[in-house]
DNA sequence: ATTACTACTCACCGAGTAA
DNA sequence: TTTACTCGGTGAGTAGTAA
């Protein structure tokens, strides 16, 4: 639902964490001197004991120095590091699809059309539901304009999503929706919904979320907009 | 065999790499500016430009300049990169051993009579064939004496091993024989054995190598020898 | 809008060294 | 031997700006 990233910051410490766990840190507790570590890593014993003293302050070792070198285990907290960025790589490694594509086009006003279907208790409790989120009834409208977004929406149709089933009510027919969370201007939460109706073609976007979307990130008609589509592997 | 790692000059590219697969340049061809890469990095756009500069220098990515941002995918390298950092981790973290151990002893000289059992053909043959190399006619002979070293070396009976068959000859048996790549001193290849004969105790390790190592790494009687010990999971 | 150059600053790394 | 401090130099990141 979120963007799956890692941290700037955290990953040159994620790295050594790394070659410790390699040196068995991983599963034993391991006597470790900062020089050959220093050694391993490329960089000076000074440098090395200085990442031992940075990894135990943010809790990723536990380290009790003696004549002879450091004894060093990964805490648990540790483990869980290297096996979420694990995780993440064998998500982007093995799966069939891209995790995420992003999409660019311009605002437009439409006919209001799209709160209608928002409106509708069948489709809302699913959104809530599956999406996490209750939207606000109107849709965002982005016209897709450049070759290459075209093509990436084209694309967009073959990638698994959450699906949204079709229901009845007293007068009509809804028909299944499927959707994909999405990332907004970098900062907002939403969806991409695919598709509504017919007369619009496939170079429209129909984006909802749980707030109003043009106050909230300050778009107006003809602004460019845009987003980070995830798709659900 | 050698010793498994990842570059630590180069962490700052595997990152920027990672995130780019993320956006979904390890399968498709993305489009991106440098601004929204920055943002997605926490760095400046400028930052971004010359990041994306290096990656195509080092051959990592693959990239053609439009109007709109770049266009970019993994090359192949850059895509290996990822992958063996994937498959690493995954050893690391599925593997029920550690990937290696460190002992750390004293060299002291024995009455050369490993020699006698490498000369053998029946072991040797399977030296070259096994451990990659033709060993030096001779043990290194190094006593481990910390309590934290005795420990690591009992728990190495454990672990898996490369097993070298025992066989006869004309006049006697020799009994199989359990060895495990190693470097020493953070620098030769070698083997450690485990163990030709009995009257030695658990406290000695031996360490055959492609070369007379007392020679390549100027060890005497007396001095410390490190030795990286890696198991076959 | 883009990308990316030049200049400058500041944080990181390592030499020296204490404990 | 160890670990780890201080401190100075340098390379990495950014602001300004050109194209």
């Amino acid at each position: 639902m979120t963007a799956p990233s890692i941290d700037m910051i955290s990953w040159k410490q994620q790295l050594i964490l790394y070659r410790l766990a390699e040196m068995g840190a991983y599963r034993r507790t391991i006597k470790v001197s900062t020089q050959f570590l220093a050694e391993k890593i490329s960089f000076s014993q000074q440098t090395a004991s200085r990442y031992l003293i940075e990894l135990e302050k943010i809790g990723w070792i536990k380290r009790s120095i003696t004549a002879e070198g450091c004894l060093i285990t990964l805490t648990d907290t540790g483990k869980t590091q290297l096996k979420n960025l694990y995780l993440k790589l064998k998500a982007l490694i093995e799966a069939a699809y891209p995790l995420s594509v992003t999409l660019e086009g311009v605002a437009f006003s439409g006919l209001g059309e799209g709160a209608y279907y928002i409106k509708q208790d069948g489709y809302r409790k699913q959104f809530i539901e599956k999406l996490g989120f209750d939207p606000y009834p109107g849709t965002l409208n982005v016209r897709v304009t450049s070759d290459y977004d075209k093509k990436t929406r084209q694309e967009l149709d073959n990638y698994p999503a959450i699906e949204i089933e079709g229901f009845k009510n007293e007068s009509r027919t809804f028909g299944p929706v499927k959707c994909y969370p999405a990332l907004i201007n970098n900062k907002a939460r939403g969806a991409l919904i695919l598709a509504f109706r017919t007369h619009y073609d496939s170079s429209v976007l129909e984006i909802i979320a749980p707030h109003y979307l043009r106050n909230q990130l300050k778009i107006r008609d003809g602004q460019k907009v845009k987003m980070e589509i995830f798709t659900m592997p």
